[in-house]
RNA sequence: CGGGACGUAGCGCAGCCUGGUAGCGCACCUGCUUCGGGAGCAGGGGGCCGGAGGUUCAAAUCCUCUCGUCCCGACCA
């Protein structure tokens, strides 16, 4: 027995970081609260951004590419923008040797910079709207960081637009949101909630924050994307204007959105198992590994089948054979297993006799049900299928999870009793007092993740869980990452 | 920055209380036998015990200082 991962319900914590690091997605750096993302986690990630990217493009987006470097004068320019972010900056002071005249913020987010240019760049309302999206790296000087979760840089995506109108703004955001909630739902087989942040944990400088919420196994709930309607916020402070079809000069809109590496994080958390990791597969960069089986005077004629089921398969899905001679089955099902492929083929003489391969499906191991004979000429039939089986059941598992993780309550009593049981998402109501959320935070340490949008279940009126107070709709509480 | 714990081989740890010159498991290297769920045996390599100072004939062990890491809070994608 080589590696071991300690059990979630031991110390889901370490469970967490024993799968990152020993299924090898990252492993942690020389310098403290960075992270050094490992070729499979960089894979991973590379899947994820495909995806995100054809859902951008078809949703009328661009990419671009903006500086690293922020002047410090521009973060000023927005004050709840720099109230919010400047504490957690890194600053640089120096450069070719010498003292810089002004010191150049390394971006934690960059609306600043990139609002500066859509001031040079719009000029007109032929020019409206643009919308814009950036793959890049940002940092931030976390107090406390966990691999993937929260480290002082990590990469991600995001979007700003500029439109005419405060209408389009709010659809865009809206519908950044969406795109975000069917990326984690389509693709990491996530199910997510959708809604507005509240006011108190809204983005520094926006109007308002959408965002989509998921629930993880130790029932704690992670922000996994936001999409922020700014208002006129930052086109007010770096003067984007647009003379408008009439003649009149006006403030353009803006949005933000974005999604992080944290992604990555809420993939382990969110189906992963005491086995190691567990990968949805449209996203595992290997969807399929066939390991051969053999005695020593076996090997050659073995191998050659792994090949040749490999090089039915290729065309299909992204397959690999594990050829590595002087490794047990065994322990290569293990490390499979741990790397979260979905599909492992075994090959072995007795398989080859009958003409089949053993199919052994990743996230079910009790018993042989897991495990299923298919002939080898039906494998390019048979396969994808399976990889879309195993896609949905994750999901429906993840949403069961979730569904039965979700408590409709009315008394603050019991509210706190369920958040320090059971955890989850509490669904209660909340008069929109900011009196109320704090003391909710202060003394059950749940925040609330977001409220419900118009039309959903949840937009039935009553009585906030605190003061008493009318409240127009049951929001969702939980404590979170 | 407050509260707690820990620094001994690549990783995980024991040894410390009661000082005597460093050990276990895994990993790694070599050989043989193995190979349908983390192989067995034999042999081998690898450490200024986080750093500095002190006590002592003698320090991983006792004392002082220091550096670092992790966990719990405040902050956060």
């Amino acid at each position: 027995m080589a590696k071991l991962i300690t059990p979630r319900s031991e110390d889901y914590s370490r469970w967490y970081t024993d799968i990152v690091l020993q299924a090898g997605l990252a492993d942690y750096s020389p310098v403290r609260g960075c992270m050094v993302i490992r070729p499979l986690g960089m894979a991973l990630w590379e899947n994820m951004r495909a995806e995100l990217d054809r859902m951008f493009r078809e949703t009328g987006h661009e990419n671009a590419y903006f500086p690293l470097f922020i002047p410090e004068s521009f973060m000023h320019k927005e004050k709840e923008h720099v109230k919010g972010f400047a504490p957690e900056c890194a600053v640089v002071t120096h450069g070719g040797g010498q003292k810089l005249e002004e010191p150049l913020v390394v971006r934690p987010t960059s609306e600043t910079i990139i609002y500066a240019m859509y001031a040079k760049w719009i000029q007109s309302y032929r020019d409206l709207p643009l919308l814009l999206n950036q793959w890049a790296n940002v940092v931030r000087w976390e107090m406390r960081t966990r691999l993937f979760l929260r480290t002082m840089e990590f990469l991600w995506q995001e979007g700003h637009t500029a439109h005419a109108t405060e209408a389009e703004a709010e659809e865009e955001a809206v519908r950044m949101m969406n795109v975000y909630d069917t990326f984690a739902r389509e693709f990491m087989a996530m199910p997510c909630l959708k809604g507005v942040k509240s006011d108190a944990e809204k983005f520094a400088g926006a109007l308002r924050t959408y965002c989509i919420e998921a629930l993880m196994q130790d029932n704690k709930a992670l922000q996994a994307g936001t999409s922020h309607n700014l208002g006129q916020n930052f086109a007010k402070a770096f003067e984007v204007k647009y003379q408008s079809e009439s003649g009149g000069i006006e403030y353009v809109w803006n949005t933000s959105w974005g999604v992080s590496t944290r992604l990555i994080g809420a993939l382990v958390m969110a189906h992963s198992d005491d086995q190691g990791l567990v990968l949805p597969p449209r996203l595992a960069p290997t969807q399929v590994i066939v390991v051969p089986i053999y005695k020593e005077n076996e090997r050659e004629q073995v191998v050659a089948a792994m090949n040749r089921i490999v090089a039915i398969l290729s065309p299909h899905v992204r397959v690999k054979g594990d050829a590595r001679d002087g490794m047990r089955p065994g322990f290569k099902f293990n490390e499979w297993e741990m790397k979260g492929v979905p599909l492992r083929l075994e090959v072995g003489p007795r398989d080859l006799a009958a003409g089949q391969v053993t199919v052994a499906r990743r996230a079910v191991r009790e018993g042989t049900a897991a495990k299923q004979s298919v002939s080898i000429d039906s494998l390019a039939d048979v396969v994808p299928g399976l990889l879309e089986e195993i896609q949905k059941d994750l999901y429906d598992q993840a949403l069961k999870r979730r569904d039965a993780n979700t408590h409709t309550l009315d008394s603050y009593d019991e509210f706190k009793k369920v958040i320090e049981e059971k955890g989850g998402f509490l669904l209660a109501h909340w008069c929109g007092g900011v009196e109320c959320e704090a003391r909710v935070k202060e003394e059950t340490k749940a925040t609330i993740r977001c409220i419900p949008l118009q039309g959903d279940l949840a937009a039935v009126p009553g009585v906030c869980l605190v003061c008493g107070g009318p409240s127009p709709r049951r929001v969702y509480f939980a404590r979170a990452y």
